[in-house]
RNA sequence: CGCGGGGUAGAGCAGCUGGUAGCUCGUCGGGCUCAUAACCCGGAGGUCGUUGGUUCAAAUCCUUCCCCCGCAACCA
């Protein structure tokens, strides 16, 4: 197939700000995206993965000033340095295409030449940018952010203030916008569109300041030096900068865009899809097929935080339980569209439940059952019999009930698609009693059907676990003696693609059993250290 | 009355285009012995936040109030 006909997939998370190290609810982002991708990729897509990182800001800047290095060292080190972003990507076996850092060459320049296409089509215009100024926060606050008249953030007393600036003629695109909200599925899930409506399209659309000159760090506008770049103005343009988008580094414009998904945290719907989209009416470019507003993972019943001092870890997670286990629940327990509680008790009990006792079990003794009544390879002769239509039946279906919670998002239903599959399989040993039928020599054929049945629900299953957990699921195959070709998205729509004579090979389990109460206490011990560990620095 | 989401078994959730309340975990009892103290079967446990209404019938639709969370304000 050449090049362009290919299907091609584009899909992407936010970009990171790296004032700090990344957390659990990055990261819940990011495995979402890379199952995402993997899965098309599966599906025979030509995928594009991109993540990142935004860089400037003012935030960045007093950050870098308080650690005594440039914010350029500052942002270096929390993005390519040792722990950094990439290292934690790596870790977490992310597949992403792309890695762009808003502070490369190549996309200052691209957001330069876009700031000023914006400008020259009339949609930036300059004026003055007005409201009550804390001068030691050097920050602008509206009448109802204010504390008992003061700086909500100092305490101290605000001044009225104007200041010279660019603003992005927003409320041109209001009507267009909200069209956009309002049919089809670009923003998902749908009840965020209500929200986006009725808080900020209804009360009217106002036109959005989009340069600053109280601080230096960031991309300067091109015509006017004293100003830089709004923050969000260059964050959102990594999504076409990244292809190459007015600048020579890459050139795969044409081919992936406009956007499949954008996958972003709810509290970044609104800029995702009402300014990006904006920005790209100005820019006279198609608009991305769907916005994705994930839900929060939340603590106790509250929001992950740096200063409450309670976020989670993701390293000390997933070098503890391995890196598939901790994907894996992200995946498996939350649904995408909504908050979930995250806790490190509902991380072990899963990761017991469905890894170790569901699928590992299953797979261990189905292998062991083999080996030990057939020497690791079955024979020719198989005989079926009763259970067999149900299983069967049940595995074949598999495929197609995956695909179409896939295909929504719903990342949770997906998997449990998967497990009541595997939840059959184990009661299908049960009901079959294979270590009876081993115990009379003219019922081998019928023991060698029912593990040749179990061999090919395990691979089936596999296969769809891929994207979540895909070194986990390459040790499955290979016990379960299954070749890359039929490893695919095509061999699990039909079951009996293992030969006949499949033979399997015992290895070590692949979810050991954690002992709970043992690893709580470790656990809590580990993360403290770690807090502790962390302030020092 | 700023807007949005939510309050369902001990915990976490589904059901919400109305028709005797379901899933996972936990718990109790039983079965099995191939397997990672795993697997399979069964039981107990809920007046579905509150008030009033519509209906033959309400977790589901309308209404009152209470509580939690989020957004608005650069935390995924």
């Amino acid at each position: 197939m050449c090049k362009k006909c290919e299907k091609t997939f584009y899909i992407t998370t936010p970009i990171y700000y790296p004032s700090d190290k990344l957390h659990i609810g990055h990261t819940y982002c990011t495995v979402a995206a890379d199952s995402m991708a993997r899965y098309m990729r599966m599906r025979g897509y030509d995928v594009m993965f991109l993540t990142g990182t935004d860089e400037h800001g003012q935030k960045i800047e007093e950050k870098a000033n308080a650690a005594g290095v440039t914010p350029q060292e500052f942002v270096d080190n929390i993005v390519a340095g040792k722990g950094g972003i990439l290292d934690l990507w790596k870790l977490m076996n992310i597949s992403n295409d792309r890695f762009i850092r808003t502070t490369d060459d190549y996309h200052v320049e691209s957001i330069k030449k876009i700031f000023k296409k914006m400008y020259d089509n009339g949609d930036i215009y300059k004026g003055s940018y007005k409201g009550l100024y804390c001068t030691p926060c050097e920050a602008f606050w509206t009448e109802s952010q204010l504390k008992d008249g003061k700086c909500p953030d100092c305490g101290r007393d605000v001044h009225y203030e104007e200041e010279e600036a660019y603003f992005f003629r927003l409320s041109k695109y209001a009507d267009r916008v909200q069209a956009l909200l309002e049919t089809g599925d670009f923003l998902e899930p749908a009840s965020r569109v209500n929200e986006m409506i009725n808080n900020f399209i209804k009360p009217g659309l106002e036109d959005l300041c989009v340069s600053r000159t109280t601080f230096t760090w960031g991309i300067p506008v091109d015509f006017d030096p004293g100003h830089v770049v709004y923050v969000w103005v260059d964050a959102l343009s990594n999504y076409i900068t990244a292809l190459g988008y007015m600048n020579d580094k890459y050139d795969d414009f044409e081919k992936y865009w406009p956007a499949d998904v954008h996958f972003v945290g709810k509290e970044i719907v609104r800029f995702h899809s009402i300014i990006w989209p904006a920005m790209l009416m100005s820019l006279g470019l198609p608009m991305p097929k769907k916005v994705y507003g994930h839900g929060w993972l939340l603590l106790d019943g509250g929001k992950m935080s740096k200063s409450k001092g309670n976020v989670v870890d993701p390293v000390i997670l997933a070098e503890r339980y391995g890196v598939d286990a901790l994907r894996f629940f992200l995946m498996r327990e939350f649904p995408f569209g909504s908050d979930g509680m995250f806790s490190n008790e509902l991380l072990i009990s899963r990761i017991n439940t469905d890894l170790a006792n569901s699928l590992g079990n299953l797979v261990s003794r189905t292998v062991a059952m083999a080996e030990k009544y057939f020497g690791g390879v079955l024979p020719e002769e198989k005989q079926g019999g009763e259970h067999d239509s149900e299983l069967i039946e049940a595995a074949g279906a598999l495929r197609d009930a995956y695909q179409e919670q896939m295909d929504k998002y719903a990342f949770q239903s997906a998997i449990a698609e998967v497990f009541k599959v595997l939840a059959r399989a184990n009661k299908y040993i049960d009901e079959t009693e294979p270590w009876v039928l081993a115990k009379d020599e003219t019922k081998k054929p019928r023991l060698a059907m029912v593990l040749y049945n179990l061999l090919e629900t395990i691979r089936i299953c596999t296969v769809l676990l891929t994207p979540f957990i895909p070194d986990s699921c390459k040790k499955i195959f290979e016990q379960i003696g299954a070749e890359a070709d039929i490893t695919t998205w095509d061999s699990a729509a039909r079951f009996g693609k293992l030969p006949s004579c499949a033979s399997v090979n015992k290895g070590a389990a692949i979810f050991p059993r954690i002992d709970m109460a043992k690893e709580l206490a470790e656990l809590e011990k580990a993360e403290e250290e770690r807090r502790n560990g962390s302030s020092a620095d």
